[in-house]
DNA sequence: CAGCGGCGTTAGTGGTCGTTAACCTGGTGG
DNA sequence: CCACCAGGTTAACGACCACTAACGCCGCTG
């Protein structure tokens, strides 16, 4: 890869200290001096960086739902020349999602948890990218899976992303198994969850 | 039924405020004076039935996980009868979570949010009881889908946790098919997620 | 070399929150 | 009728916390 890691500025070191701590105590639960001792500065200092601690949470959420719905934007996009296999744009969305979720363990559950503790302002900005993206999958899940109407389709896909979404929720990442065979387990249990759900009432 | 609402005591009238004003603020979100209003009393007036904030969330923690065990407990116990069926086991597990995870909403979203927030000692309990909760799930998983290891069955119960808890989270409930459609998909998403999982990496 | 702006620091400050203290009140049993 | 107790009340206290003020250091740039 060419990108090597180029030096994380103290913005974005605050961000990821930050992310850790909301995820692990919840956003009342962690002080800004807490946040500030985690980047070897003090309290106050976070505010040459962020106009205040609900700053930190805002940009974080709407980061990773931005990156969430450009993310699945592309993989839907890139997979669809003429001819486009709808299996294989849904098999990508799910393996980018379990990416997601492996890696940013503490981003996936702010991102379900700390929602409510945003303005207004930032907090429907938040809600329409997550709607963007939910609408995103439930497209291209009616695609593969004709039979499932729309209320049916959203709600599996509501499911699905708790599903996938659960690994993060373990405290002690030892339990599970190797991070490829997790990610393989998650795209088995994803994908037949959705045939399941559309092949009706007769199993 | 028998049970007609007996006239719900005041210590229940506070848990059930109390749960949902937790699950939608967060515990530290949630000051005591809320909870004393949600109920007509004011503030401090609790104390006269809790010890304290944190004694509430202990209850209800303990009390849902204990719930949950003694339940799933209870219906894979009735259905041993000699020639037990495996299959109907796990459905049972699954019927009797669905209703939970669909009529206790904000204990369910308690329960794997605000855990952290405990002391040690009912930290520890709460845990032991979730613990053996998923154990008695992963037994029966494997009983149904023998080809399963037990590190996979477990990781699949946890994933599926998170899917059929992944319902409550829904802002609106309006979202949703109705209460029978609804739990009839998620039956449908989660035993098709157990049988993906199991039918090895062909599909 | 002067000055200035980025980036810290420490010391408050106002407000909130959990908890305690002290007091009140209506029903109940001796 | 009186004592008591369960279950409230309001007032206050101490801790904590997000944020601001005032100041200091240091590397640029002109």
């Amino acid at each position: 890869m060419s990108t090597q890691a180029p030096a994380p500025t103290r913005r974005e070191q605050i961000l990821k200290e930050a992310a850790r701590l909301f995820a692990e105590r919840g956003f009342h639960g962690v002080g800004v001096d807490e946040i500030g001792a985690a980047v070897g500065i003090s309290g106050p200092g976070l505010y040459r960086h962020f106009p205040g601690k609900e700053a930190m949470l805002a940009e974080l959420l709407v980061g990773i739902s931005g990156r969430l719905l450009t993310g699945g934007k592309q993989r839907a996009a890139e997979a669809s020349g003429q001819e486009r296999d709808p299996g294989a744009v849904l098999d990508s969305l799910v393996r980018g999602h379990i990416d997601f979720a492996l890696d940013d363990r503490p981003l996936i559950i702010l991102h379900d948890r700390e929602l409510d503790r945003l303005r207004d302002t930032d907090r429907k900005l938040v809600r329409s990218l997550q709607r963007q993206y939910v609408e995103l999958w439930v497209q291209v899940v009616r695609e593969v899976h004709p039979r499932l109407a729309e209320p049916e389709a959203r709600a599996c896909v509501h499911a699905v992303f708790g599903l996938l979404n659960s690994t993060p929720h373990l405290s002690r990442p030892g339990a599970l198994p190797g991070r490829a065979a997790t990610a393989e387990l998650l795209h088995r249990l994803a994908l037949g969850a959705f045939r399941a759900a559309a092949d009706g009432s007769g199993q």
